[in-house]
DNA sequence: GTAAGAAATATGGTCAGACCAAACCTTTCA
DNA sequence: TGAAAGGTTTGGTCTGACCATATTTCTTAC
């Protein structure tokens, strides 16, 4: 006779005990049972509702927290955040930061926003609406205003090539620039700045800009590509070799 | 009088034990210390070798490995991945996926999808290398021996797709395919397939070939645009409302 | 009555030791 | 020699405890 374990098996198999408390968390989250920017219950109230142990919980919260649907800070209770175009991208930040240290690391980045941006201002140019060409009008004046002082012109440098990215109606679009500048940020702030400097990179804001007033879509191409690789030209002497 | 507390403070304010160890670890992986693909440590040796509790070992691994500087499967020895590109993409995984669930958030993918593919292969016929048209060459050939077997044509779709991205040597670009692949693909294999089907899929891409090699990027940015939009209203129909 | 300060409690972080089941290694035997 | 049997390692889970800080409650002094 074959001997069959007949054990209620109180977790079988293939899935780890914390998997199962993800996911009722997460369609929690999701169906609004936890609201949004509120605290997760305390971890010993979530053992009794799961009937798991702290050991579980807490590496269920961990989980929750890599996957961005829970923000957590030492000590506190874990804030529930519902998950975004932001979340997804910051999902990334660790290994990112290993990339950057990479040889060409930085400048992999670099390319990929170069050409992001350059197609970015080519369809602006196509299909920019009158609010949009409005709005980076705004930020363009704003820039200019900001030329005397550094700090302030790199602040209205990102939000200038911030309406760049939301011009597409995409929400995958801010979420990448604030990742690239986040990203980017470290080294930028080593490249050294003056008003003079501040200038010149008013002045291929404003390149930029009339070529998609004028809707002229090579020009705005050719714009945006002086102006981010002749800025990295300035960056590139914060490294060392290679 | 002030009470202070001049306890020691074993470990005093804002880290949490397990910080340090995953930056430990991570910089024997960097390093080389610890062999790419070869295995982590056994948990009972990590513990000794970094003086603290399984609890905060366990918990550092599960940190690596939500940065995928280390591979875990369920009761098998971790396995440690050198830092990728890949890996970036692969650690925004978990939100994406929940993002893929709202409303508009395959299409809001699927349309940057689109919008980088078409910069590529706008830059491809400006730009691509002899070798480069080769290989899109033979990924088309092989695209169209696959036409009667709709399993093997999926294949060489991707594939097809992939050497466009490839084409600017950015390493970047490769893994964002892979990932964007991967978050569509569910999607995609409820697309109803044939044969017939397949063979207008295979001349859409010998369109984008074609324009590419005569070095023409309007054509080809206007064959990949039609490509890949026709191709989205079959995909549509694989979702209820929106 | 109220606000500053003190005590009590709640909660996340860490630790220690134990048990289980599956993976791994070693030995044995056909 | 090769496969089965046994023991050992190792990750996953549990329990229960302690600490330090965050939060709440309770005094207390003005």
């Amino acid at each position: 006779m074959t001997k069959l374990s007949l054990k209620p098996t109180p977790r079988p198999r293939s899935d780890r005990a914390a998997d199962a408390v993800v996911r009722q968390i997460e369609s929690m989250i999701v169906a609004g049972d936890l609201a949004d920017g509120g605290p997760l219950p305390p971890e010993r109230d979530l053992i009794e509702t799961f009937g798991v142990s702290r050991t579980v919980v807490r590496e269920a919260v961990a989980t929750l927290a890599s996957r961005g649907l829970v923000e957590s800070r030492l000590r506190f209770r874990p804030v529930v955040r519902r998950p975004g175009y932001d979340a997804a991208m910051a999902a990334a930040n660790g290994v990112v930061g290993h990339l950057l240290e990479q040889a060409g690391g930085v400048k992999n980045l670099y390319d990929t926003r170069i050409f992001l941006e350059a197609s970015l201002v080519r369809q602006a140019a196509l299909g920019a609406r009158k609010d949009d060409i409005e709005a980076l009008k705004r930020a363009l004046d704003a820039n200019e205003a900001a030329i005397p002082n550094s700090g302030l012109f790199y602040q209205t440098d990102v939000a200038f090539h911030a309406v760049l990215y939301d011009i597409p109606k995409n929400p995958v679009f801010p979420a990448v620039h604030k990742a690239f500048t986040g990203w980017l940020a470290p080294h930028w702030v080593k490249m050294p700045r003056s008003p003079e400097r501040n200038r010149v990179n008013f002045l291929r804001h404003a390149d930029i800009y009339n070529a998609i007033r004028d809707r002229d879509p090579d020009a705005a191409e050719a714009a945006l590509n002086s102006h981010l690789h002749a800025a990295w030209e300035y960056v590139r002497g914060t490294f060392a070799a290679t």
